[in-house]
DNA sequence: CGGACCGATTGATATCACTATTGGTGGCGG
DNA sequence: CCGCCACCAATAGTGATATCAATCGGTCCG
């Protein structure tokens, strides 16, 4: 799930990443390599890596004598699933989580309407299994297979919609379900009423219903939108699992 | 506005990113470091600071033993502005700005509509002036300013929607209008309809009204969308400027 | 006020030691 | 004789260090 720790350059940005991203660098504060090679305790080579990285995701600019600049927030890449997560992983997770779940309430019904029309019908009648199996984990209380199903089942319709730009957004709103369960925003058991709509937006999907599928996935982000509008810090209450 | 070659890693990755993006390697093909600063007739520090950055952008892996891999581009990070003007140089063009326009066709009204009530009122009149501007340079036919003025707008009516994403938005969709016009994707005039469009736009969002500047928006992009189905090679007729 | 200079800082290269991965190889057992 | 497992070695990326070049911001002097 996580990015991958083997390499230095790797650690030192899953520390500099997140602190970037989460403020508490204001922009035009400037790092010097050095600096960063003596806080992290890596080489040169290692510390220059990560600026790269860092400065392809354009959260800093480097240019000799000026430093390691960080540049404002506008002009971060903000689609990156990194800093998604790094993102999430800071104080502003509640207001990030909102701009994302905003976003996706702006396109994924429209994909949804495009998948009843566009997918070829085998892959079109696969995600139904993938809802039911949902509705059966739902149940369950098994949230980290909940968590993969609810994954496939929006990555399936995204890439169902034939666009690149949606499939494109797949990894996306992957991070925004891990985020929101990894850190304890999902109910212990997926609300039924949720349930029954991402079944209902297979069954149009698989029947070609493009208005019906829309209709209900609206419903499902829309919800998702509000519960996070009524209550932040807790998303549903129900009974614990066994 | 082009990236900055400045540094040596930024000019290998200026030949190889568009390569990797055109599919010209497929998914699986490895490259070596060796092989890159051999081919590139840089050091191996430059190689693999840019393999870093590809790295970053999903575009590869690299892995011990196994050397730099090419990803399936269902793993690309396709929103990262610096892929997609790569993909506009390529061979897939078309079908890139076919698939960004669909994005933009699903997002940019709604955006419209959130303007409309939520930016402060003289931000948004401040709209109308920039659209009157587009009309009197599209008129003359100057296309470099037009443009300009043209991402200016749509920058200005996402950054009203006061929405991170729809803010971060603004790069791919500037991209996009700049993708079209440098390669002579415009009209040599803007249609007139279009600039009808977005003054329309501009007056709706200033006197708060969600429904018309979202419709208006809608035709914009709609628009845009059917020209490019319409005639993939040639928006448009239309008289030379003097 | 303007231009030349200085030094700080990144950019680039070369080289060395280390480490992880993989694919082969040989031995053991079924 | 075939298959499985452990071990070994080749290969490539990873990390560190030293050194020089290029750039640019600020300062000082004319």
């Amino acid at each position: 799930m996580g990015t991958d720790h083997r390499t230095l350059h790797n650690r030192v940005l899953a520390v500099l990443g997140p602190a970037i991203a989460a403020g508490e660098y204001s922009t035009g504060h400037t790092f010097t390599l050095q600096g960063l090679e003596e806080d992290f305790g890596v080489s040169r080579t290692v510390a220059r890596e990560a600026v790269r990285v860092l400065e392809s995701m354009r959260l800093v600019v480097s240019r000799p004598r000026t430093g390691i600049r960080v540049r404002p927030m506008r002009d971060w890449s903000i689609f990156d699933p990194q800093l998604i997560r790094w993102r999430l992983a800071g104080s502003g997770r509640m207001e990030q989580l909102r701009s994302l779940n905003e976003l996706r309430a702006a396109v994924e019904p429209g994909a949804a309407a495009l998948a009843a029309v566009r997918g070829d019908a085998q892959a079109r009648a696969h995600l139904v299994v993938v809802a039911d199996e949902m509705v059966r984990t739902g149940r369950a209380g098994d949230l980290d297979t909940f968590l993969e199903l609810d994954i496939a089942f929006h990555r399936h319709i995204l890439e169902l919609s034939e666009n690149e730009m949606l499939m494109g957004l797949a990894q996306v709103v992957s991070e925004v379900l891990v985020g929101r369960t990894s850190y304890d925003l999902m109910p212990r058991h997926p609300r039924p009423e949720a349930l029954r709509l991402h079944k209902a937006v297979a069954q149009a999907i698989r029947d070609g219903l493009p208005d019906v599928a829309e209709a209900a996935m609206r419903a499902i982000v829309t919800e998702v939108v509000e519960a996070l509008e009524d209550d932040p810090t807790r998303a549903d209450e129900d009974d614990v699992p066994a």
